[in-house]
DNA sequence: TTTTATTATGCAATCGGTTGCATTGGTTTT
DNA sequence: AAAACCAATGCAACCGATTGCATAATAAAA
């Protein structure tokens, strides 16, 4: 195998120490600009590369983000890493990227592993069922960035980046009520997570504001998966009083649910309206087409690098940010539409 | 902040020399096992964490796999991805994910920083439009185990991973024609790549097979996106003489073509017969659902991590296996059933 | 008891950059 | 001409784990 090319190669070829190939490579203000134009033509003549294995362990920097989701196969997340992977790519960061399956005993092994991995800074977005903020401590007390988005962990200290979940809750049912819709079901996921008690803090408080009377046997929590979309389909089948509207906190489990409900002979709009969460492309191409809340997931991946980034190099400080919420807005197409029976 | 605790911590606490510690920890098999069990209780005592740098630097590996995609957030894509974290981290191995956003100058840049970050193997699924394999040269040269996934470099030397394209183009096309469909359009990707090329292969041979004139102008290349499916649909409502059926190389082109063709009075499938290909949950949530091709996209993810950690660790020579086969397989659902008009 | 194995541990060099603190040679100031 | 200064470069000690080779300690064989 060649041999790899290291700074005392370029530094005995041009007669000059390591130090100053050093410097000159990593353009330090004390070397002489006719000096670095040399060695850098050196180094690439010779074909260098730096050894990051070196140059981490001596500036005790790994310039690596740790990046812990839920799972990385859904519309949002897949996303929200695109947008990641962009940023830090153009930074010169590197991302590990893991998934906690929803589980937190895996969030938490994945947590130990970022931590052994000496992570510069980890971004998370929790698992399901995390109830336990024990397993980021380390993080804090070896002050290692720790920023949460999308699920955040709330009374955490940390920075966060999310949208306003209550605004798009609130909008969503809104848009319902004045499209004349009275009995709006609300399919959500596990309470704990800010994202879905948030939508329905916004759910209710629109009710409210129209004089419609909250029922908590309206708000259903599932998984929000696809088969969850087909079992509130047969539930609502089964109900004796049938709600008008639909509100669900995902279009992936809305567009499943409504595909469900089409077979047991219910149609949407007419019959059921439905609004569901995220813009995913799914949304677009079923029919109806599908009312939602666009959720900005590539601008998301792209700000929570962006402020690790810029707080790991120290331009500003991220203890006085607390909160970073992004724009999401309601885009209504036909599956939200009271349509006159004629 | 915290001090790091490093071997020396260890050695000088137990009296030991560090090379011992090291040994200890690695579960030398000359260290007495009375000796690694006091070290390693003292290991976790102190919170001793290794420093991968170090140990990298030293050993001359990164432990660390560089992955190449178009993009990140498609089903298919972020599903290999998903199973390759799974093993990957399974396996203390690390990823480095970047995407081409299919264009072969980026793809380039990518493959730069991969071997600047000295990744121990590459894992690539090729862009659109990639022709030369020039930028990968560097890694064969250095002897840097490379392999291609879904959509690899032909006549290349190096493994693939693939599914059989054009069984699945075959099984896909015969069932249409089964169906007794005879006008069958093929709407596919950049034929410069495998997974296209050979899908129209199977189309070619299925049509062949049963006597149907094969015609240049029934394959449309596309770019497989969602806008793609709209304007194949248009461009179909133009056409004075119909298909009777389209083969679509991906799920989500497919469905919003689908969707696209019922705005413009065109039902699926009494009008036009459709199949997809991927088995993207899309194809089960829209109606008619869509029948496909199933594409093991996480068993994908999972056997090239496997394949690739297998050969750096020197379990078995990847120069002998050329091209590992996947299962994929029809999965007939509405959208290509022959409807008798009562 | 001396010699030969066997087992367990230590020594010290090494991986390749980085950086605080000299040092050198030249220029400017007094 | 001596003193003060500056710009550019070098010296050498790190960072922390690994590993070939030597050595010590103990057991087994002669």
């Amino acid at each position: 195998m060649g041999k790899e090319i290291t700074i005392y190669d370029i530094a005995s070829q041009l007669q000059l120490s390591p130090a100053t190939v050093s410097r000159a490579l990593n353009n330090h203000p004390a070397i002489n600009e006719k000096t670095k134009v040399l060695i850098n033509a050196k180094a690439e003549e010779l074909g260098y590369r730096s050894n990051k294995f070196a140059s981490n362990l001596r500036k005790q920097k790994t310039n690596t983000i740790g990046v812990i989701v839920p799972r990385l196969n859904s519309y949002i997340m897949s996303t929200v890493i695109a947008g990641m992977e962009k940023v830090a790519n153009d930074e010169g960061f590197n991302l590990i990227i893991s998934q906690s399956l929803e589980s937190q005993r895996k969030e938490i092994a994945n947590t130990k592993t970022m931590f052994n991995s000496r992570v510069d800074g980890l971004l998370v977005s929790v698992a399901f069922d995390t109830d336990s903020f024990e397993h980021f401590q380390p993080f804090l007390k070896k002050k290692i960035p720790l920023i949460f988005f999308d699920r955040i962990f709330e009374n955490s200290d940390c920075p966060n980046i999310v949208i306003d979940n209550a605004k798009g809750g609130y909008e969503a049912t809104k848009h319902l009520i004045e499209q004349g819709f009275k009995n709006i079901i609300h399919i959500t996921g596990n309470l704990k997570r800010n994202v879905y008690s948030d939508r329905l803090k916004g759910y209710q408080q629109a009710l409210s504001e129209s004089g419609i009377l909250f029922k908590s046997e309206n708000v259903w929590v599932t998984a929000l998966s696809l088969e969850a979309g087909k079992e509130v389909a047969h539930r609502i089948k089964a109900l004796p009083i049938k709600p008008d509207a639909l509100f669900v906190s995902s279009d992936l489990c809305a567009v499943s649910c409504i595909a469900t409900l089409k077979d047991l002979d219910i149609t949407v709009p007419n019959d059921i309206a439905v609004v569901g969460f995220n813009n995913d492309p799914v949304s677009q191409v079923i029919s109806p087409k599908l009312t939602t809340i666009h959720y900005p997931a590539k601008e998301m991946g792209e700000m929570a690098v962006k402020s690790m980034i810029n707080h790991l190099k120290g331009n500003f400080n991220l203890d006085a940010t607390n909160t970073i919420t992004l724009r999401s807005e309601l885009i209504v197409r036909e599956s939200s539409l009271f349509l006159t029976h004629s």
